[in-house]
RNA sequence: GGGGCCUUAGCUCAGUUGGUUUAGAGCACCUGCCUUACAAGCAGGGGGUCACAAGUUCGAGUCUUGUAGGCCCCACCA
């Protein structure tokens, strides 16, 4: 060991430069690149590949933190660790970006047609496509950048394709004009999961439709309650519960459709509720889910009534021909009021359903599109979480995967969009052939080929598995073992992971999953741009650090509970870090001059040593467990206890004698046990502060010129290091010292001054004596088992020893005496408890053993303590 | 309507299988310190009937049920 001269290390960590420093260090020698290793076991992530439209945010750090850590951590254990970096496409909400993009410019998407649009959308993926997971460089994330992917490099791309293509031979995958959400915005299809609902403060109108008999008398009017009068032009029927007494008789019915002129059957189902408005249910079923059900039900005509940007088309009168959907709502209201047809108006909020990237009321619509069918699919992936094959962390979360599962309906993966995978089936031009392959079909002049592509979660379902670009590594690195993601795509992505994983794979796509902690602002709102209520990440890097951020996120994020955020918290990390680099400043600077040696570290050991490497030893098994467990915040907490309390407070303290010792090899034995102990510290905390760590790491000894911490081998967990007597000697020393502290504080000494301290106690060790000495800043210390109390003094009693501290002049026996009783209430407090629970028969009978015995011993401790108190008590009156 | 989560100090949260004392930490607060690693620091201190109620138990912050409040997800009430 030979640590680095220091000329002028800086008074507080600087963590800019060593960032960039070392950031470039680990890229440029390559330390996170992984090959195929047969004799070494792969422990494999893939990143939750980031929107090319995305930006950097919060949420993403703690992501991102939290595979790192995993990776660094298995790196560091001998394992062989890749982590597959990427972006996604982002069918959608690229599309929609680009289309805003070329509007600015006066272009529009459909003019310029397909091909010339998706240039421009390679372009804008070529310029922005990479911002985020080159922002994360510089949280100091560990990927595997040779293998970087992208959803639609052509392998992947490829294997997209051929995916569609097996399910379609599989008849899994198929063809309907069915109803779907449409989005006007994007004039696309999208799925359920891409439907937000909306509370809205909305109207319930009540419209009044005629009842005519069969030579077209109005004989009557019904009253109908819809949030979407609008609709009311697509109307084929009316519908009553076939139980509802007031409606019975019209049953069967006709019902002329004001402005449409139409007649329409009245007729009944169980679906309409009594209660719910008049009870009368207008049906709409080229526009309404339910509506359509029921059409098929009752083999009622189906009228579509608008054009794919939901306006209206041909089908409704003249007057409403060609207008939004919401100007045509207010034209049928005026024109219901004119006829007097308009019952009334109430208020009525509901929940309308939004697309989520065109943010517009989605509108049911009719179209032809193509869905996967999922009830067979799903069987497998479900058995798998069930059976613990995928571990779900927090495990709550498999109620959501199985409810989600038990009720899927088939997917819709087809969108009318361009940027994505063009669906590979092609239709001919002169017969219903439809043809479905990778490869175009041999005579292409008499195809055409579908112009739908496929919805972006029908791609990245394969993200864990093709990533890897050749058979071997797939074999090699799959199943991958964690995937950490927002609980919020579970549905989206975790679950389609799982599916393709079972359905191509054979085999789960990870065994374990974490789900993050939703970030949420001080006031526990979401974070969002429209609040911007949302940091940049890159900003608080700027101020405070990666590290800092790194571990501050770690340690106010507990496994599946929101946490809430503010930039200021960060001072935790930023405080820590300069904690750690202070107190390795500390050993520097006094190492300097000093030759050490791995030898000298079993020289001059006393029971100080022994506290800390006992300490060190059950700091890192917690901290093992935690990390197995996915606690991280508790991984971060054991950190923060150890180093802060454990080392600094009070070893660094104890070990100050030695380190001024004017024996060099006392004190070059003591640094050398120090710093060693503080670069396997230093490795502990690696995976959650890599550039600290590592420019400290750096600076400790000679390294070699690749050589890094961040593929140094961790510690490992020595159980003979546990040292229960060493830490009862050390225990009693920090009790002695905080008792005589206490005093000094109560009574005001200030810390400069030295204080004369006399203990009635059995022999002290010198060690003990020295330690005690120098902590309570005491000139003269007087251990005696028979000591007489000096007169004038303030007293402690801790267990083993009776402290007095004569205060000649500076006590006040008032004062002092209602520190004592101060002290004896409480363990008189203490030892009512106690003793109620010792004379409880039941409980000496049932409790254990052990269990009682401490009780007991509790019991008698006490009691000495409060005797000798009031003894003390006594003496001061 | 179904499901999940939460309620502990002024604030933000720990508290693993029920059993160390009268429940911990950080921030904030009070007192004293620029003690040659660190004022982004050191030493000491005050502060909580663990949301409420009942139950199980020798023993409940911890398990069960109910009540109140907050958050989230899912679901076709027009």
């Amino acid at each position: 060991m030979h640590v680095k001269n220091l000329s002028d290390i800086p008074k507080a960590y600087e963590p800019k430069e060593a960032e960039s420093k070392w950031y470039k260090f680990w890229e440029e020698n390559n330390l996170f690149h992984s090959e195929i290793d047969e004799d070494e076991e792969p422990y494999t992530i893939v990143i939750p590949p980031p929107n090319i439209t995305g930006i950097l945010h919060i949420g993403h750090i703690l992501n991102n933190t939290i595979q790192d850590v995993y990776i660094r951590y298995k790196r560091m254990n001998g394992y062989n660790a890749c982590w597959v970096p990427g972006t996604d496409h982002a069918s959608i909400a690229t599309e929609s970006k680009v289309i805003n993009h070329l509007k600015e410019q006066g272009i529009n998407k459909w003019d310029i047609g397909r091909e010339e649009f998706l240039k421009h959308c390679h372009e804008w993926r070529n310029k922005y496509g990479g911002i985020i997971i080159n922002q994360l460089r510089k949280l100091g994330v560990s990927c595997d950048w040779e293998r970087e992917r992208f959803t639609m490099d052509e392998h992947y791309s490829q294997k997209v394709l051929e995916a569609f293509v097996d399910l379609y031979n599989n008849e899994k995958i198929y063809r309907g004009y069915r109803m779907v959400n449409w989005c006007p915005a994007t004039k696309s299809a999208i799925s359920d999961e891409e439907v937000f609902y909306k509370e809205v403060n909305g109207k319930l109108w009540h419209l009044k439709y005629p009842v005519v008999d069969e030579d077209d008398h109005i004989i009557d009017h019904v009253v109908v309650a819809t949030t979407r009068p609008e609709t009311m032009l697509g109307d084929t029927a009316v519908a009553v519960n076939p139980n509802d007494e007031r409606y019975k008789h019209l049953v069967g019915k006709k019902v002329l459709l004001p402005l449409a002129d139409r007649e329409i059957p009245v007729i009944s189902d169980d679906y309409v509720e009594m209660d719910f408005g008049t009870g009368v249910v207008k049906i709409t079923p080229a526009h309404d889910p339910n509506d359509y059900e029921m059409a098929q039900r009752h083999d009622i005509e189906i009228i579509n009534i608008y054009n794919d940007d939901s306006t209206t088309n041909g089908n409704v009168p003249h007057e409403f021909q060609s207008l939004d959907r919401f100007v045509v709502r207010k034209k049928v209201v005026a024109r219901f009021e004119e006829m007097g047809l308009l019952d009334k108006i109430t208020d009525y909020t509901n929940k309308v359903g939004y697309s989520q990237r065109g943010n517009v009321p989605i509108e049911p619509y009719l179209s032809e599109q193509w869905f996967m069918k999922m009830d067979e699919l799903v069987k497998p992936a479900l058995e798998v979480v069930r059976e613990g094959k995928v571990k779900f962390h927090p495990a709550h979360w498999i109620k959501t995967y199985e409810h989600w599962m038990d009720n899927i309906r088939d997917w819709c993966i087809s969108r009318q969009l361009w940027w994505g995978h063009r669906i590979p089936v092609w239709y001919h031009n002169s017969s219903d052939e439809v043809y479905c392959g990778i490869e175009p079909p041999k005579d292409p002049e008499n195809w055409t080929q579908e112009t739908d592509v496929l919805d972006t979660w029908a791609s990245s379902w394969l993200w864990a598995q093709d990533t890897f670009t050749n058979k071997e590594d797939q074999a090699y690195y799959y199943p991958t073992n964690l995937l950490v993601t927002a609980p919020d795509i579970i549905f989206f992505w975790v679950a389609r992971m799982i599916i393709a994983g079972m359905e191509f794979m054979n085999d789960v796509p990870f065994r374990d999953v974490y789900f993050t902690s939703m970030i949420r602002d001080e006031q526990g709102r979401k974070m969002s741009k429209s609040l911007g209520n949302s940091p940049d990440p890159l900003d608080i890097i700027d101020e405070y650090g990666a590290d800092a951020l790194r571990f501050t996120i770690s340690y106010i994020s507990p496994l599946g509970q929101d946490v809430l955020f503010s930039t200021d918290k960060c001072e935790i990390g930023r405080n820590f870090a300069n904690k750690i680099w202070n107190a390795a400043r500390f050993l520097l600077m006094n190492a300097q001059e000093v030759e050490l040696k791995d030898k000298l570290k079993e020289k001059h050991v006393d029971f100080a040593d022994k506290w800390i490497m006992s300490r060190f030893q059950s700091a890192l098994n917690d901290y093992n467990k935690a990390i197995d467990n996915f606690e991280l915040n508790t991984a971060t907490k054991v950190l923060y206890g150890f180093i802060w309390n454990d080392f600094c407070d009070w070893y660094l303290e104890l070990i100050k004698n030695q380190i001024y010792s004017d024996d060099q090899e006392v004190k070059a034995a003591v640094l050398t046990r120090a710093l060693s102990l503080f670069e396997d510290m230093l490795k502990m905390l690696h995976p959650f502060m890599p550039f600290l760590t590592e420019e400290l790491w750096q600076l400790f000894d000679e390294r070699k010129e690749n050589e890094s911490i961040s593929v140094s081998a961790f510690p490992k967990f020595d159980e003979l290091l546990i040292d229960k007597n060493a830490e009862e000697e050390i225990e009693f020393v920090k009790n002695v010292v905080t008792a005589i502290r206490n005093i000094r504080g109560e009574m005001n000494v200030p810390p400069s001054k030295a204080i004369n301290v006399f203990m009635k106690s059995k022999p002290l060790s010198e060690i003990q004596q020295k330690y005690i000495s120098s902590l309570g800043k005491i000139e003269n210390l007087t251990v005696d088992e028979n000591l007489e109390k000096p007169k004038a003094s303030s007293s402690a009693v801790v267990k083993g020893a009776d402290i007095f501290i004569p205060l000649e002049g500076l006590i006040d026996i008032e004062e002092e005496k209602a520190r004592v009783v101060k002290e004896i209430n409480r363990l008189e407090g203490m030892l009512v408890g106690v003793t109620k629970k010792l004379a409880n028969e039941n409980f000496v009978g049932r409790a254990p053993a052990d269990v009682v015995e401490k009780e007991k011993k509790k019991k008698t401790d006490w009691e000495n303590k409060v005797e000798k108190l009031k003894e003390i008590l006594s003496d001061l009156n």
